[in-house]
DNA sequence: TGGCAGGGTCATA
DNA sequence: TATGACCCTGCC
C-alpha cells in the first residue's frame, strides 16, 4: 500500500481487500453515510470522508500522523487478509461468499458505541437503528464542526447514564431506553470495563457482556467482533441462520448449535466467515439492492 | 392505508 | 428449554 498527503487529506493506493461499500454496507457499522461525494462517518469523535480518488481512495479531514494513530487500526490495516480469504475459500461452501464480498474488512470501532449500538439493533431495522444512533447523538453527543458543516459525537456513557427514560424515549428507543441507561450506568461505573474486557479470553468477555441488560449472545458476539477483536465471535442473527441452514443443513431454529458448528468450524476465523455470509445473504435477498457504485469526486 | 417484519432479549412456565 | 410480548417505524 502507498500513502502520499495531499492538500485535503491523504491518499491511499494499492490498497488490497478493500471496498467502502462493502465495508460500509454489511452491517457492522451505522454512522456511515454515503454522499454524492463519498462516504461520510462520524468516528470517535472524528468526522471522515471517504471517496475513490486516482484509481485509489482519499481520506479526507485527516494527516499522516493520524492516519497512523487512528485510521490504520480502524480499517483493520494491519491483518492479512489474503490469507484469511485462503484459508476459508478451503470450505467450498462459503466459497462463494468471499468472492462476493472480497473487500470486507472488519473495523475496528469503539467499544462503548459499538455495545449501545447493538443494544438498539435487536428486533429492529436498519433504517430506524440509524435514526435512534443519530437523535441520540444529536441529543446528547458533543458537536463537532468541520469546514463543511457539524456532526455529532456519539454520547459518552455518562450522559445516557444520566439521561431520563422519557428523554432516551423521545429519540425512539423503545423499550430498549432502560437497557440503554442501565448499560450506560454499568460501563460508566466501571463494572464493564473495556481495558479489562479487551485483555480476557473470548469466553470470559462474553460472560461479562451477557450481563447488561438488552444483551444476549448476538449482541455481545457483534461488539466482541467489532470493537474487541475477539475474531471467534459468530453472531447468529436472522440471516446467518438462513445461510448456515442452506449452505450446511442445519436447523435455523438451533442457534446455539449454528454457533458451535461455526466456532469448531472456522476457529479464530469465524467471525470473517460470518461477514462474508452476512454480506451474501442480505444483498441476494433485501428488497432494495445496496448500490455498489464508489462515488468520485 | 393497514398490517407485517425487523441484525433479539427477557420473563414466564 | 420453549413461547410470547415488546417500542416503533419503514415498507409493501
Amino acid at each position: 500500500m502507498e500513502i502520499k498527503e495531499t492538500a485535503s487529506g491523504i491518499l491511499l493506493k494499492d490498497v488490497e481487500h478493500f471496498d467502502p461499500v462493502q465495508i460500509f454496507e454489511c452491517g457492522q457499522s451505522f454512522r456511515w453515510v454515503k454522499g454524492r461525494d463519498g462516504y461520510t462517518g462520524i468516528v470517535s469523535g472524528r468526522v471522515l470522508k471517504l471517496n475513490s480518488k486516482d484509481g485509489g481512495f482519499e481520506l479526507q479531514n485527516t494527516r499522516m500522523d493520524e492516519f497512523h494513530s487512528v485510521w490504520s487500526n480502524y480499517f483493520d490495516m494491519d491483518r492479512d487478509y489474503g490469507a484469511i480469504k485462503t484459508v476459508l475459500s478451503e470450505d467450498e461452501a462459503i466459497k462463494e461468499s468471499i468472492n462476493f464480498g472480497s473487500g470486507i474488512r472488519i473495523l475496528n470501532q469503539d467499544f462503548w458505541e459499538t455495545l449501545i449500538s447493538f443494544i438498539i439493533s435487536a428486533n429492529n431495522n436498519i433504517p430506524r437503528i440509524k435514526g435512534i444512533i443519530e437523535r441520540l447523538s444529536l441529543a446528547y453527543g458533543e458537536r463537532i464542526e468541520t469546514g463543511e458543516g457539524e456532526y455529532y459525537a456519539f454520547p459518552e456513557p455518562v450522559v445516557l447514564g444520566r439521561a431520563s427514560e422519557e428523554d432516551l424515549l423521545r429519540c425512539g428507543c423503545g423499550y430498549r431506553a432502560r437497557y440503554i441507561k442501565k448499560t450506560a450506568q454499568m460501563v460508566e461505573s466501571g463494572e464493564v470495563l473495556f481495558e479489562r474486557l479487551k485483555d480476557m479470553s473470548y469466553r470470559e468477555a462474553l460472560n461479562l457482556l451477557l450481563k447488561c441488560p438488552g444483551v444476549g449472545n448476538k449482541v455481545a458476539d457483534c461488539v466482541l467482533l467489532y470493537s474487541a477483536g475477539k475474531t471467534e465471535a459468530f453472531p447468529v442473527d436472522v440471516w446467518i441462520k438462513r445461510a448456515m441452514e442452506r449452505l450446511y443443513g442445519l436447523n435455523e431454529k438451533n442457534e446455539a448449535e449454528i454457533r458451535r458448528f461455526a466456532q469448531e468450524r472456522f476457529g479464530k476465523l469465524a467471525g470473517f466467515a460470518q461477514q462474508y455470509l452476512f454480506y451474501k445473504e442480505i444483498s441476494n435477498n433485501q428488497i432494495r439492492p445496496i448500490d455498489r457504485t464508489v462515488p468520485n469526486i
